[in-house]
DNA sequence: ATTACTGATTGAATTTTTCAATTATCTCAC
DNA sequence: GTGAGATAATTGAAAAATTCAATCAGTAAT
């Protein structure tokens, strides 16, 4: 066998090097505002989830990261005036997420961004494939102890 | 539109998640050897690829990373005797990249822990659903500039 | 033989992430 | 209500991976 047989069907080659991909991708749709991909996620999270209360621990669950990361995150969104930390009324240790009038317009841009993204994926290999793909991704991904 | 749902349709992120897993599966898997990804991928191109001559620039193209890269994750390999540089007799800028007998080694266990794991995500989410989404996912990954 | 180009390396710099330690707060049993 | 232990989050240092620009050596072509 060479290589590039084993490649194309080994699932971590192949999902590491579309990652890889998409991450050039992901920096040339989301460089014009300057945020890497994680902290895109977290505005965006921000702006669905309003009026909803969301917390750094919950962003770090739904992300796969660490709280430290999230919070590394979180500062430089702040520093920029995307979003506030407000502390939690019911619990003084945490914080709520807001997002300030700059951020919601940028989360608007990275919506926007990752929206096109998708349909052109549709368009290039079909809807329905790409969303057969995607459910395989997160049913394997999900459950990551197997 | 909650953030899940949307999440759980965007490309990027379902891709960028499972990523993270399984870079995270990765590391325990070939943690004993004390590799990462992609020094464990080099030396299972060379096992695949023996006796043909594989080049630096060659690697670099197939993993889509820059050759400085390759040259430092060849360097550590080398340093660690697992493989070894020999000036291609053709062209004396260019290097033949060839295992040394505890790389072969090295890259049998690196093929069988990838192997296993591709067994164990078929045995999950079915061969069949498992090779459709490998090969939406070549197909989106070859063509990047869509 | 001069010029332009190519393969590869180098080392510094950048970026992202993790990790351990810390702070502050909460909960609960007593 | 007090003290022990758990929890939310932050912090800053450290680690890991990658990029980048500069460089070296060799090739190719005119």
């Amino acid at each position: 066998m060479r290589i590039e047989a084993f490649l194309n069907q080994s699932p971590m080659f192949c999902i590491h090097l579309a990652a890889r991909r998409f991450e050039t991708l992901a920096s040339s749709l989301l460089g014009g505002d300057d945020l890497n991909f994680l902290q895109a996620l977290i505005l965006a999270t921000l702006f669905f989830e309003y009026p909803a209360a969301v917390k750094p621990s919950q962003l770090a669950d739904t992300f796969a990261t660490t709280r430290g990361n999230i919070s590394h995150c979180i500062s430089a969104l702040e520093a920029r005036g995307l979003l506030q930390r407000k502390v939690d009324p019911a619990d003084a240790r945490a914080y709520h997420l807001a997002l300030k009038p700059q951020g919601k317009k940028t989360a608007v841009r990275v919506i926007g961004a990752l929206d096109k993204l998708q349909r052109q994926f549709e368009d290039k290999v079909g809807k329905l494939h790409l969303q057969s793909a995607l459910r395989t991704l997160r049913s394997l991904a999900d459950a990551p102890e197997a």
